[in-house]
DNA sequence: TTAACGTGTCACCATACAGTGACAATACGG
DNA sequence: CCGTATTGTCACTGTATGGTGACACGTTAA
């Protein structure tokens, strides 16, 4: 009778682990996301992971795999698009606002998309692969060309893309520091005060750029 | 004869202590930067950043005082400030493309920035504090305020802070991966598409909030 | 000359890590 | 029933780390 009842299930062993590497890396970061630090939070042995996954590349790849990471097209757009049928100003500010908070419900993304930026693994390679094509989806499906030349409709791609950054890297500041550039991270009136800038920078754009139907 | 010839001199080790944490820190990233490595580089006994820094906190702390991590104000705005004399739309524009290329020129303070969103430390919170109160001071002296509703004034100085947040964002992707939301990061081309857009954000500004004397 | 101090060297501890080999326990197929 | 493969446990190596105590060398002042 040891205390080896229930336990040999290897599919449930492997879900173990997967689910423990995101909770080692939510709470620890990614740094302290080692070998003996996951199977001791699965409460499994360590070499399990070199079993069944290869080693930690590996189980980091089918984490990244198994989690919804990335928001779908249809929680930005709306499940029938409605956002596309608003004008151009208002689109860009529901799209980027739609995206700002679908990142902000998913901590664990933002605690990898901060690893990212500091060291290349499986897993933040294959992350980057996705929002890639992601992002290149939704700029296609948003479709800001209004009326004007091909060449503005390019810088408001970029000009959009820039705005997202920022908004990116605010959320990533926000998990560790309280305030940037003067804007409160942690309270949801600094959050207001980014909204109302992204609306500013909806009309500034229906300014420069009319669209074609107005 | 012993090799310890001219080695007794405190100043220079501690000189070369800190001149070694830059070289570690660029070449193996924040997570190497230990004691042992960092005393390894200096060809120095570890030993040392214990007395004459209490530790690595320390040490860190120092480095970070001792680098000029952070653009002056002159280097954003010019020796004369020539461009605050700029219209509105412009002189963001002039402004922060002066901030974009001061980071390119940072190479240590980016990887410190990148290190900043994923952990904290005595270093990338002091360099936290530097950098809240320069972009202050450069927000008043730029003064983005037209003649506009004073909230509307507020809302510019958000945006023109969410822009130089995205750039800051795009200057630490470009570090490991090539391309954000279809902008290329590694190539000129991609960095003027970038300024493209920077130019017509400000073109946007001006028509939206037309300057008092315009 | 001698004693105290600053500087640097060395050996060592405890800890944590990644990774591996050997073995016990269970399930499964003949 | 037995043999084999799977699942899990355990003990171990080697390496790296942060940190400390003891000691050797050189300088300086009494």
């Amino acid at each position: 009778m040891t205390p080896a009842d229930t336990n040999r299930d290897r599919s449930k062993t492997e879900q173990k682990l997967v689910e423990a590497v995101g909770r080692v890396l939510a709470r620890d970061g990614f740094e302290r996301c080692g070998v003996n630090a996951v199977a001791r939070e699965a409460k499994v042995d360590k070499v399990l992971i070199y079993r069944y996954f290869a080693g930690m590349p590996g189980l980091l790849k089918t984490y990244g795999e198994s989690s919804n990471f990335w928001p779908t097209q249809a929680e930005i757009l709306g499940e029938e698009r409605q956002v596309l049928r608003l004008p151009q100003g208002e689109r860009l500010e529901a799209i980027v606002m739609a995206i700002l908070e679908a990142l902000r419900k998913r901590p664990q993304t933002l605690t990898i998309m901060a690893w990212e930026l500091v060291q290349r693994n499986p897993l933040t390679e294959s992350l980057a692969q996705v929002r890639e094509s992601w992002s290149r989806e939704l700029t296609q499906e948003a479709s800001l060309h209004p009326g004007a030349s091909p060449e503005q409709a390019e810088d408001a791609v970029a000009l959009a893309n820039l705005v997202v950054a920022g908004l990116q890297y605010l959320l990533l500041r926000a998990r560790t520091v309280s305030e940037y550039g003067g804007l409160s991270l942690q309270d949801d009136a600094g959050w207001q005060r980014i909204r109302r800038a992204i609306r500013l920078l909806g009309q500034g754009l229906e300014n420069v750029m009319p669209e074609d139907t107005a």
